[in-house]
DNA sequence: AAATAAATCCAAATCATTTTCAACTAAGTC
DNA sequence: GACTTAGTTGAAAATGATTTGGATTTATTT
């Protein structure tokens, strides 16, 4: 129940209802790499009152904690998830949206190569990969879903 | 002289100032990975009567022809890089803002196994490193020579 | 319960990029 | 070379995502 307040306190923050609800939300298991935007539907639809600004606040105020991960997938609008799991990238269908999780050690090392070879100490790094479900029944179905 | 005219025909876009300038400037090598507000501030510079709205229209223009590759390094804004390289990825010293291009085989095969793994048709891909220069004197002086 | 610092709301601002549209121009045709 | 027409341009307004200002409210400390 108090999950999200002692993640908060943990975080300093204040335990509010806003954020007491937009961790909730995050905490969704159909939620993971969620906009700031559907963050606000959801609310609207839990017949909360808070603001889009707000959301975008507490987005940003959870990646400074860490609480969140922010991604930029393409198209545009940030889409974040809970930072509690271990680094993965992303495989994104651009027909369905459905996002798959991968972690490869190989390509983790390989990275850290290519840094070492140009002497830069590498910080972070994105990698999305981006296609098409080759199932198309099943990519159909999932668009339908809307998850 | 008419190289540039060439390209654009190929294109099969008109031959007009707007375009010839800024694809001379794409062309020049300081000018890799430029975003369009530095595209249209060296037109401004060249005194070029050439708005911000056409330089936008016109990269995309490239970018639908093939002409010029896009992409979304950390910080909002894009950058356009003239695309008759062979594929490569990017290293960015987040402390001067030194791009480096790197290919890496194994890399590249293996995003292509996780992909086949999960049933997607790769498409494309986006991979950004990011870092600091491990030479703190090169990376100041790269950056006081903005690049 | 009062004091204080932080958080929220909502509107306005910002930032990158796109669109609208009237005025212009490149490039074929006669 | 003039004629036609589809394509192009610049300026301003529109857009979409995100941030900010400031008056008001709320969580935490004393
Ligand atoms: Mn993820
Ligand atoms: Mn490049
Ligand atoms: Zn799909
Ligand atoms: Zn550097």
């Amino acid at each position: 129940m108090a999950e999200q307040n002692e993640e908060l306190k943990r975080a300093g923050l204040k335990i509010t209802l806003p954020r007491i609800k937009i961790l909730s939300i995050l905490q969704l298991p159909g939620n993971q790499h969620i906009s700031a935007e559907d963050v606000y539907k959801i609310l609207l639809e839990q017949k909360e009152e808070i603001g889009l600004a707000t959301v975008y606040r507490v987005l940003n105020q959870f990646d400074d904690a860490g609480i969140v991960t922010r991604h930029h997938f393409e198209g545009g609008k940030s889409v974040f998830e809970l930072a509690h799991k271990k680094h993965h990238d992303h495989l994104v269908c651009l027909k369905c949206g459905k996002v798959v999780e991968f972690e490869d050690d190989v390509i983790e090392q390989r990275q850290i190569d290519v840094a070492n070879r140009h002497k830069i100490k590498l910080t972070n790094h994105s990698l999305y990969l981006y296609g098409e479900c080759e199932d198309t029944e099943a990519c159909e179905s999932y668009r339908k879903s809307s998850h």
